[in-house]
DNA sequence: TAAGATAAGAGGGACAT
DNA sequence: ATGTCAGTCTTATCTTA
């Protein structure tokens, strides 16, 4: 458990927060608050507050920030290569290898257990997988929270931990708002759309995960984003959507295609050519699909075609 | 060459057994 | 737990303009 102060938005207290080193969840100790981000929370800023710079060295907190992506959350210390001792001084050989077998067991300590091993592993791969996915710094964080509470509950047992880590990834990237389709994290982290599907089902079950609707909206921004269209079509595109939405047709139906169709239509109707094929690999969805799509916005709102 | 149509097949959700 | 059914999406192929 690591305590520190934190303002709980519940009770409004300054209170003690404790984070449970296992889950990363936080818990205020003064409402009893339990809560699996640290939005609930907020850093207290007061102790923060420095008027001049020695001030400001005083009360600078150092070290890295706290992270959960990596298996012991960064907060563990490492016995350095140098042989020197705190004035500079060579070590004498008795000293350099007792410091030598030291580190031996520094590192074996660090990634001791099979859990630590597995999530070692994982956040290793998280991290390549960042770059690969382009995704934002809450998201990686939240994938790792959402991996370790799998990781918990047993579930990548007979399952591999890239499957597991990339399913998490897609929890994510759907809690935080950006839309990432499923077989966008498959391709990139090579694994089956349907091995990588099965698990994110199995994760949302297991972990009791409410996960939000992907914005038709945000969609329509990715796509335009790749097909280049004027900001003019984009700002029709989307009131556009608001109406589709309004109406329920988009309910069931794979958001991408739907903001696809959306955008394809907006484009025609403002004399920007486009072909149904671009709109298709742009929402990484078959053009028959598009097609379909545009159908049933014809005949169900036709007033604004 | 782009768009439209049709058919077969896969995978998953809802529901009953 | 297992099977069935309606609905969705994909792939492949052919036709139309």
């Amino acid at each position: 458990m690591l305590a520190s102060k934190l303002v709980c938005k519940t009770c409004s207290q300054a209170s003690d927060v404790v984070t449970d080193a296992e889950s990363g969840e936080i818990i205020c100790t003064n409402c009893g608050m339990v809560n699996s981000n640290d939005k609930a929370f907020q850093v207290s800023t007061a102790e923060w507050r420095a008027f001049d710079h020695n001030q400001m060295m005083d009360r600078s907190r150092v070290g890295m920030p706290m992270t959960l992506t990596r298996h012991d959350k960064g907060l563990s210390t490492v016995i350095g290569i140098p042989n020197k001792d705190a004035s500079g001084k060579e070590l004498d050989d008795s000293m350099r290898s007792m410091m030598q077998r030291l580190r031996t067991w520094d590192h074996r300590i660090q990634v001791s257990s099979p859990t630590d091993r597995n999530l070692a592993r994982a956040f290793q791969r998280l991290e390549m997988l960042r770059g690969k996915l382009g995704l934002p710094d809450n998201v990686i964080e939240k994938a790792a929270y959402v991996y370790r509470k799998a990781q918990r509950l047993g579930m990548v047992k007979g399952r591999t931990i890239a499957a597991t880590l990339s399913a998490s990834i897609y929890v994510a990237s759907r809690e935080a708002g950006v839309p990432r389709t499923l077989a966008e994290i498959a391709s990139l982290s090579n694994i089956s759309h349907k091995e990588l599907s099965r698990v994110y089902r199995l994760i949302v079950l297991n972990l009791d995960l409410k996960v939000p609707m992907i914005d038709p909206v945000k969609c329509i921004a990715k796509i335009a984003n790749k097909m280049e269209v004027s900001e003019k079509t984009k700002r029709h595109a989307i009131s556009y959507m608001h109406n589709v939405v309004a109406t329920g047709i988009a309910a069931g139906k794979d958001p991408m295609g739907i903001a696809g169709a959306v955008l394809y239509l907006s484009c025609i109707q403002n004399d920007e050519h486009r072909t149904q094929i671009d709109f298709a690999a742009a929402s990484g969805v078959t053009e028959v699909t598009l097609r379909n799509r545009c159908k049933e916005l014809h005949t169900k709102l036709p007033q604004l075609n």
